[in-house]
RNA sequence: GUGGCCGUAGCUCAAUGGUAGAGUCCCAGAUUGUGAUUCUGGUUGUUGCGGGUUCGAGUCCCGUCGGUCACCCCA
């Protein structure tokens, strides 16, 4: 049987590999003051047609359950939070800061960094207005990069705003309800031709060259400036830039949006959020109107770029090792005393000592073998010294005898 | 959703239209209780699947499924 497009099977390796990324965006979000949240995989059809109107139905995995309701696997988190937050608002101090490490269900063709299945980080900071706010969401972004070992030299924050366009935009006599409109145009500015540009922006007496211009204008406005000053007092500005060009594609956003990508651009956005000011009032019929910001981060496109960058494949396989590494190997190198090993092997384990020993009778090589694979530190040989055993550090060679009953002693003196 | 390329052993890959192979991995063994290397032996395939052309198809053609890259989209 084939896997499903798009779906993966996480073997040892590959679980572990996960496991490195959701512990570290944990251990961050932790660190900033963030906690964690969850909701349903299963969501009613209905929570993601409030907020975006239809097109995104025919990338969502959706069906009818056995009760007659039309459901979809979620594919992103926000309508879930803004759910929850308006059903509870009240019973948690402003701002929260909450976070989550879902796993999405999208039904879109695969291909490099995206598939139909996959983590995301999600990062949501509800009830503060001011800038502070979107510094320390940029911020906890970047650390949790530079968790992996990515730098300065690795990735880039992209940092814009869609106020900033929308006073473009009315400077130039565009009306509110055509901004949308506008933006998805100025989205395509850079991939398109001017020529289409040109074309697409006619209705608004507007020129590809004049939007190309303040999109090449790297001027912080003042909404941006005190963000970046923050940034820089955390000693984090270097991985900022101004960059007009992103506008992001949702109809939701409200003000600062930003995207994360690798400075040499091989891989789709690494990372992306705003604000999104309106939405919980939106979702909530009006019950709760309460400021946010949030940002999503993937697994796929983050493995793929620590996987192209070696210092960050360094640490990565660093950690692989220690965390696939067996601390003891217990060797039976006489099967009569396959009982006493046992013993011993009990009394490591719930010492909390990583143990493991052979099942079945093997020979001596073959088991110390078992052990170098396994990455195990020490060995433990049961066999004619009873009630002795030996301890052998695999690294040095070295060799110990040592009383059964003072194993455990012995080795906590060696650690 | 559209288009290009690809699909052979668990993995990496060979094989002019003419008997499906190598390396690696794994398993066993090479003086009774000590790890690398080395040596010997062994397991593994409806060549993704289904049709067609041909005396003969892994190879050519069509379809299909899967992978990959680009476009679209990107919550």
């Amino acid at each position: 049987m084939q896997l499903l497009p798009g779906f993966r099977d996480f073997f040892p390796d590959d679980c572990a590999r996960r496991n490195y990324i959701l512990e570290m965006w944990r251990a961050v979000a932790r660190r900033y003051g963030f906690v964690e949240y969850d909701g349903p995989v299963l969501e009613p059809m209905a929570l993601y047609e409030k907020k975006s109107g239809g097109e995104i139905v025919g990338q969502l995995f959706d069906f009818t359950d056995k009760g007659a309701r039309h459901v979809a696997m979620r594919p992103e988190m926000t309508p879930t939070l803004a759910r929850m937050v308006a059903a509870r608002e009240r019973d948690f101090k402003k701002p929260l800061k909450w976070f989550c490490v879902p796993q999405f269900f999208r039904y879109e063709k695969q291909q490099r960094g995206r598939l139909r299945e996959f983590y995301q980080l999600n990062c949501d900071i509800i009830g503060e207005a001011s800038s502070a706010a979107d510094a320390e969401m940029i911020a906890v972004l970047i650390d949790m990069l530079r968790g992996v070992g990515l730098g300065e030299k690795d990735f880039v924050v992209r940092l814009s705003s869609r106020t900033a366009w929308q006073e473009f935009f009315a400077q130039a006599g565009g009306k509110s309800e055509d901004e949308y409109e506008f933006f998805q145009i100025v989205d395509k500015a850079e991939r398109n031709p001017p020529e289409k540009t040109d074309a697409a922006l006619a209705k608004f007496s507007l020129t590809a060259q004049q939007v190309l211009d303040f999109m090449r204008s790297k001027t912080a406005t003042a909404e941006l400036a005190p963000i970046l000053a923050d940034l820089t007092a955390r000693g984090l500005g270097g991985f900022v830039e101004i960059d007009y060009a992103i506008v992001r594609g949702l109809a939701y956003y409200t003000g600062v949006v930003f995207e994360v990508f690798d400075r040499s651009k091989n891989e789709r956005a690494l990372a992306g959020g705003g604000r999104y000011d309106k939405l919980l009032s939106l979702m909530s019929d009006g019950k709760v109107d309460l400021p946010a910001l949030g940002f999503g981060m993937g697994d796929v496109v983050l493995a793929n770029l620590i996987d192209d960058t070696p210092a960050a494949k360094a640490q990565l396989d660093a950690w692989l090792a220690r965390e696939r590494a067996a601390d003891v190997y217990v060797v039976i190198a006489k099967e009569e005393r396959r009982a006493e090993a046992l013993g011993v092997v009990q009394q490591l384990r719930e010492a909390g000592h990583r143990t493991d020993f052979p099942l079945t009778a093997a020979k001596v090589g073959k088991q110390f073998r078992t052990a170098e694979q396994l990455g195990a530190r020490l060995t433990v040989l049961i066999g004619d010294e009873w009630p002795q055993v030996k301890v052998k550090t695999l690294a040095t060679r070295e060799e110990v005898l040592v009383d059964a009953g003072e194993v455990l002693a012995f080795l906590q003196r060696k650690s």
